[in-house]
RNA sequence: GGGGUCUUAGCUCAGCUGGGAGAGCAUCUGCCUUACAAGCAGAGGGUCACAGGUUCGAGCCCUGUAGGCCCCACCA
């Protein structure tokens, strides 16, 4: 009636097969239904030029069980996939292809180099789609969306033109971090900070008027002196007070420049006295803007001195500090060096020092955006898990600063603001405007900067679905119910998308946040490039299968943190994979050999089918709940045990007998459970482990169509069976009792023995008479013998001790008795210490008197539990000593 | 400077709402038992970083200390 399985366990032939098949099948497509709820992931759109790695093969595998999961439970499952157009990264990249070929981006101009860049595009783009799908990523293919796709552009137009009505967004001389590599503005998140051995130039400032007088600062960039407009002193400073006023020759130049008195000086810092560069330091800008200082801007975009540096003109600015401190030297103006650590930004991108400069930029007001987004994480309709990122999402936002999103690159969304080359108005429009409205000239030019590649990922959510248009699609399947991502993305883009949603939509962009953490090497290092301690998930695919890379990033690691990637799990997992196939093999072989009923009565099912029956519901509905609550690594490793150890190492050894025997009445009861357990069990596991799952699954139930859509299993109450469960738990208790004796007396399960189970009473005999048979087989009896006392037992034998019953082997000439006695002091000893630790308890007055009922009744009945045992093993003790 | 996080078996890590310490790998012993040696049956191994506190009871909650990691931050 089954299927066969292949002989040996190999993902790679299956899972290519398997992945055609539900593309074909068009499982993963959503659609608006009505009838169903939905529920909505937004992948995290990977760069177009990008390269699969483990930090993605994580964080798709989360989504892709969430959302098998999901479908699974009878939801209209939507994963909308798509890539981002990364806009400096990919740039980048071009330039230096089109550096290869000899080409020069300012040569060839603007439009002709975005060919190169779409060109690019077309023909790297998507790669990183493919290689998702071989993970087995169910995402909705059919919806692939790119952030500079027609319609994603129309929602970045709408958007910047409605924050720019609404005057959050404005153009502005502002000091912004200026990469001087990559000649482009970028946002304060995009600068990391690095600590750097420097040092503290103090220099002196001769005081105009007063010969031999002097103004002593101290500066980490000496170069920058040449952009002073003012030294600036604590106005509090007692110091310095009567230097405020007074003008100072500002060294190396011809100008002179102020001593003026702000209160962003520290008095206890440095000397005392700060130089003023308003053009080249953020503070400095500020305390410019207040005192009306200039701003003289001594660079060039590539942080060369410029003319205004006079001799210093044309060197790179780390060359023209060591001039510079060279010529103040010379001068006697140099009064000391001293070695200091301070912070340096950097862009993270290309790791080059960031030079604060002045340049008119657009920007972003943030305070207003940010007090909706503050109040969605207060009042829970957004929310992280793991919990603890709330505050590092709350800080970030309540200190917020204007967001720069002007750049000055050509890969991207233009900005949708047109100058009047006449008049000079600006006008911000969604379609570029005919002509001026202020002077009806048509010389009309639009703004050359692009946006922020992030500006159009804030809108992702919303701008796959449709919007501005008000879609179905969007009403249907907005806002999406969980964000995946790693905690390292949240400032550009969690934060980005939700005030963005929330002030285009009014609605959150998702109800959870779940953080992930960095797969690292086995070292604990990151995985980077230059480091070349990469793992390519590919190969880990192509070497175990997709399944056990899966399970592997998805065991023994909480929310949130980091993991290190080791080959020995993925063998793990592999091994798992292969323990399924195998046990899925016996049970399709056994299944051949006989006709099994699709329903049967559960009146028919033996203890051991109910226990483990029930064991699979109960896992069902835990495992249900650890979902429920994103707990994947704790619910995977709950189907993982549940299988291997419950399922393959006791129920289908118990199985056995009935199995292999031809009269045995109860084989179809047999046959049954273990086809409807394995199934639940593979249904449990299919998020996870989606292919293999697959595979056996459609062997198992050739009538299904595939377990992708099939059935969640959920708790059942005619499959609880509280009694059978503690039965069999009895009787396990009895094998390992058994199994562990014979290992310590070195008595291989060869050598067959007469197993006694004395037991006074009659239920637990009925217990052991029911579970005979495999009961036998698995303590290796040659016989079983179930008795309210000891008769007929040989004084010799070898006894083990369970809390519901005492077992005796007789094994003759096999006993040393001296062995056996060692063996039961050993146990006496153990419980004793058990005695003791629940007498101590028993007998604490305000444990009595606190702890819960139910905690004292389970301490009392361990109490006759072990009292009980104790007394048999002294019994057993002093008839040997005898 | 602020915040977070970690410290649990030889290694890497789980441990959900506080109630007798777990997994994988490694080690040791015995098994080719007709699904699986990528396996089966057993074993050893932990004052849960340290010091206090709350509690009948703490790996888990609170405070502090030490060490590691991370993030944020305008001290020139």
């Amino acid at each position: 009636m089954s299927k066969e399985l292949a002989k040996t366990y190999d993902p790679k032939g299956l899972e290519e097969r398997l992945y055609e098949k539900w593309m074909e099948k068009k499982y993963f497509h959503a659609e608006v239904n009505r009838d169903k709820k939905p529920f909505t992931i937004v992948m995290p759109p990977p760069n177009v030029t990008g390269q699969l790695h483990m930090g993605h093969a994580l964080d798709e595998t989360m989504q892709d069980i969430l959302i098998r999961f999901k479908r699974m439970q009878g939801y209209e499952a939507l994963w909308q996939p798509g890539t981002d157009h990364a806009a400096i990264a990919t740039e980048v990249k071009v330039i230096q292809k089109l550096k290869e070929q000899g080409i020069d981006k300012e040569e060839i101009g603007r439009e002709e180099f975005l060919k190169h860049a779409w060109a690019w595009k077309e023909e790297y783009g998507g790669k990183i789609l493919n290689q998702l799908k071989k993970l087995g990523a169910s995402a909705d293919w059919d919806r692939e969306r790119f952030t500079m796709d027609e319609g994603c552009s129309k929602a970045v137009t709408e958007v910047f033109v409605r924050l720019y009505e609404k005057g959050y967004i404005y153009k502005g001389s502002r000091i912004v971090n200026w990469c001087p590599v990559c000649q482009t503005s970028i946002s304060d998140a995009e600068v990391e900070h690095q600590d750097q051995d420097g040092f503290f130039w103090h220099i002196n400032y001769p005081i105009v008027g007063e010969e031999g007088k002097y103004v002593e600062i101290a500066t980490t960039r000496p170069e920058t002196l040449l952009g002073d407009t003012a030294v600036a002193v604590n106005p509090e400073d007692d110091r310095y007070k009567n230097l405020v006023g007074k003008m100072l020759k500002l060294p190396l130049t011809d100008r002179e420049i102020p001593v003026i008195a702000d209160a962003y000086v520290d008095k206890e810092f440095g000397t005392g006295c700060v130089k003023i560069t308003p053009a080249h330091d953020p503070n400095d800008f500020e305390v410019g803007r207040r005192h009306n200082l200039p701003e003289i801007n001594i660079m060039n975009d590539d942080a060369t001195i410029n003319e205004l540096g006079g001799k210093y003109a044309g060197m790179e600015r780390y060359e023209a500090r060591k001039a510079i401190v060279k010529d103040l030297e010379k001068q006697g103006l140099l009064v000391k060096v001293v070695p200091h650590s301070h912070s340096v930004g950097t862009h993270d991108r290309c790791k080059t020092t960031v030079e604060p400069m002045i340049k008119q930029q657009w920007f972003v007001k943030m305070e207003e955006l940010a007090k909706p987004a503050i109040e969605a994480l207060k009042n829970k309709t957004l929310n992280f898990v793991p919990e603890r990122f709330d505050k590092i999402y709350l800080h970030w936002l309540e200190n917020i600063r204007d967001w720069c999103i002007s750049r000055q690159l050509w890969w991207g969304h233009r900005i949708p603001a047109y100058y009047c080359e006449e008049c000079g108005e600006v006008m911000v429009a969604r379609e570029e405007p005919s002509c001026c409205p202020k002077c009806g000239c048509t010389h009309l030019k639009q703004d050359e900067d692009t946006l922020d590649t992030w500006f159009s990922s804030a809108l992702w959510p919303f701008s796959t679905l449709g919007w501005p248009e008000q879609t179905e699609d969007l009403n249907y399947f907005y806002p999406t119910d969980v964000l995946v991502t790693g905690y390292d993305i949240i400032f550009f883009w969690v934060i980005r998308m939700v005030f963005s949603a929330l002030e285009q939509t009014g609605e959150v962009p998702f109800h959870h946040v779940l953080i992930h953490g960095l797969v690292r090497d086995s070292q604990g290092r990151k995985m980077s490039k230059s480091l070349g301690n990469g793992i390519d998930p590919l190969e880990v695919i192509d070497k175990y299968g997709a399944d056990a890379l899966r399970l592997t990033l998805m065991t023994g690691n909480a929310p949130g943190n980091d993991m290190r990637f080791y080959w020995e799990r993925v063998e793990a997992s592999r091994n798992f994979a292969n323990k399924v196939w195998n046990a899925s093999r016996f049970i399709m072989m056994n299944l051949e050999k006989a006709e099994i009923p699709t329903q049967i009565d559960l009146k028919q099912l033996t203890d051991a089918d109910k226990w483990i029956l029930s064991k699979v519901n109960k896992l069902a509905r835990d495992v249900t709940e650890n979902m429920d609550k994103y707990e994947l690594g704790i619910a995977v490793q709950k189907v993982y045990d549940f299988i291997w150890e419950e399922f393959c190492d006791w129920y289908i050894e118990m199985v056995k007998p009935r199995l292999y025997s031809e009269s045995d009445t109860t084989k179809a009861a047999a046959l049954w459970t273990l086809k409807t357990v394995l199934t639940n069990a593979l249904k449990l596991l299919h998020p996870y482990m989606p292919f293999i799952t697959e595979e056996i699954f459609c062997t198992l139930q050739s009538e299904e169509e595939s377990i992708m859509i099939s059935k969640w299993p959920e708790f059942r109450e005619d499959w609880n069976f509280e009694k059978e469960e503690t039965a069999i738990e009895i009787i396990k208790e009895a094998v390992r009792a058994i199994r562990n004796v014979r290992t310590g007396m070195n008595v291989p399960p060869s050598k067959k023995a007469k197993v006694y189970v004395v037991s006074e009473k009659e239920t637990i005999r009925e217990i052991f008479e029911h579970g005979k048979l495999f009961f036998g087989t698995l303590s290796y009896a040659s016989d079983v013998l179930i008795q309210p006392d000891k008769k007929e037992i040989a004084p010799d034998a070898v006894s083990a001790v369970t809390p519901d019953a005492v077992i005796y082997m007789p094994f003759a000439e096999l006993v040393d008795i001296d062995k056996e006695i060692q063996r039961l002091q050993k146990e006496k000893e153990r419980l004793q210490k058990e005695l003791d630790r629940v007498n101590g308890m028993l007998g604490n007055e305000r444990f009595i008197s606190k702890a819960p009922a139910a905690k004292i009744e389970e301490e009392k009945a361990k109490l006759e539990k072990y009292t009980q045992m104790m007394a048999q093993v002294e019994e057993r003790l002093a008839q040997l000593n005898r």
